[in-house]
DNA sequence: GGCGATCATTAGTCACGCCTAAACTCTAGA
DNA sequence: TCTAGAGTTTAGGCGTGACTAATGATCGCC
């Protein structure tokens, strides 16, 4: 056993110093910030958004964000909202790294269900090492897209492109192939699973409800129909096939 | 992101009732199950003992068993020690299963070192569910004994039993096939290994040291004599290899 | 430009796991 | 049998990350 926990003890955080990182981020903060780079991609994010996607409530996230602006993690000023710092951001996209090559081996490798994966992958994403997670990237082959679609960040750090337009872009007529869906919640991927819209789908649109609330579409492969709300729609992406 | 985290709250121990188990137990509680359940094989076994075990302190461990014995975990009388409760073997014996099971999968198929392996089993072993672990199992081809030889508890709870006679046991002239190495810290298990001592070896006792202080054994294939304290002799098992 | 709704912060607690220092218990040896 | 020392428990505290209740800021609308 002899267990080797970090065991750090002390530490405390000099109340707005620049710098002063604890030898390893809690995993708490680790969600954060993963939390807060998802939901700032234009502009600071306001501490309710941030407690409604974490669960917790706006106390607690405010006290946090002092926290992570202490660390040097994040810029934050009260009422304001809080945004990343190169070395939040750093560390936001090598949790996602560990995130979606987790999520990627429990498809490929231990055969889970698509939707099933989320919630083990944001637990066990903390307790990965850097080794660790280097050796299973190789051990998957570099994979650059999870199974969701969604791009697995470099061990530098950067971020493979993913081309994609929207199912609500498409004009009527057109195919598009899915390669992502933009979602995480394992209801929503679930759902749009059963109605074979996964990546990989191929799809044409065959029309839209008037007020476009209503997409109607059919499978390419076997002229199934299938519909889909806006709503839903905004979250499938695809690449569009050409013409024919 | 959607932090699906348990968020228990509340649920106060029952000073003293028998059950009221949380709805998941943390790592600190697993640990100090794992460490009762290795050091408590026959008798209970003292506060001092565990805190050696996972580095902490006494008064630490006091308060723990307090807990464990509130939740029904362990027996434990103040200044006579604790022991596991039949639930406690379970949830030892479950952590344990995962354990081993990771770092079978870590050496086999990840390609790590025999000797580096256990610390970041020793996290990650607390946020596998019983799903990803029986899929993991089911991966590595349900292997009854990992890497360093330790038996892999079954999910049933059951442990295969791995006969085996230490090193100390042989007779001159007798040799031995190693199965295991019974430590868990990576500066034993890397010595060992770079004397050629690891499961899979073939050794020859070639003679003790008058006082019995020192065996010298040669490798059965390449006949390179090498020499091994009884301490650490008594921690290498194997199976004895018919006369020949 | 004032006012109220909405959103955010402060104030005060709590459970958990750990710590140190001090008091206590047990036991083995004189 | 008495007692010293090893081992254990009690007392008091701390850091983390959550909560509720109360207070404060911002902003859109009339
Ligand atoms: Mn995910
Ligand atoms: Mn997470
Ligand atoms: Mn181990
Ligand atoms: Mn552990």
């Amino acid at each position: 056993m002899t267990n080797d926990r970090p065991a750090d003890r002390g530490a405390a955080v000099a109340p707005d110093a620049g710098a002063a990182e604890p030898a390893q981020l809690s995993s708490a903060i680790g969600d954060y910030l993963k939390a807060i780079w998802q939901l700032a991609q234009d502009g600071p994010t306001g501490t309710g958004e941030i407690a409604r996607e974490l669960n917790v409530t706006a106390p607690s996230v405010t006290g946090m964000l002092g926290k992570l602006h202490g660390l040097g993690l994040v810029t934050y000023q009260p009422y304001r909202g809080a945004e990343l710092t190169q070395e939040g951001r750093r560390e936001a996209l090598r949790l996602i790294r560990r995130h979606r090559l987790l999520e990627t081996f429990m498809i490929d490798k231990l055969g889970f269900g698509w939707d099933a994966v989320h919630a083990e992958a944001e637990l066990m994403e903390h307790s990965m090492s850097d080794e660790f997670t280097e050796r299973l990237a190789e051990h998957l082959g570099q994979p650059e897209f999870d199974p969701h679609g969604d791009p697995i960040p470099r061990a530098d750090g950067s971020l493979p492109s993913a081309p994609g337009t929207p199912l609500t872009e498409l004009r009527v007529g057109q195919r598009i192939r899915v390669h992502r869906v933009l979602s995480q919640g394992s209801e929503v991927l679930a759902y749009v699973e059963s109605l074979g819209v996964g990546p990989g789908a191929e799809l044409r649109l065959v029309g839209v409800e008037p007020g476009g609330h209503l997409l109607r579409l059919e499978a390419v492969a076997s002229g199934e129909p299938l519909a889909l709300s806006r709503e839903l729609a905004a979250l499938v992406v695809g690449q569009v096939l050409p013409e024919g």
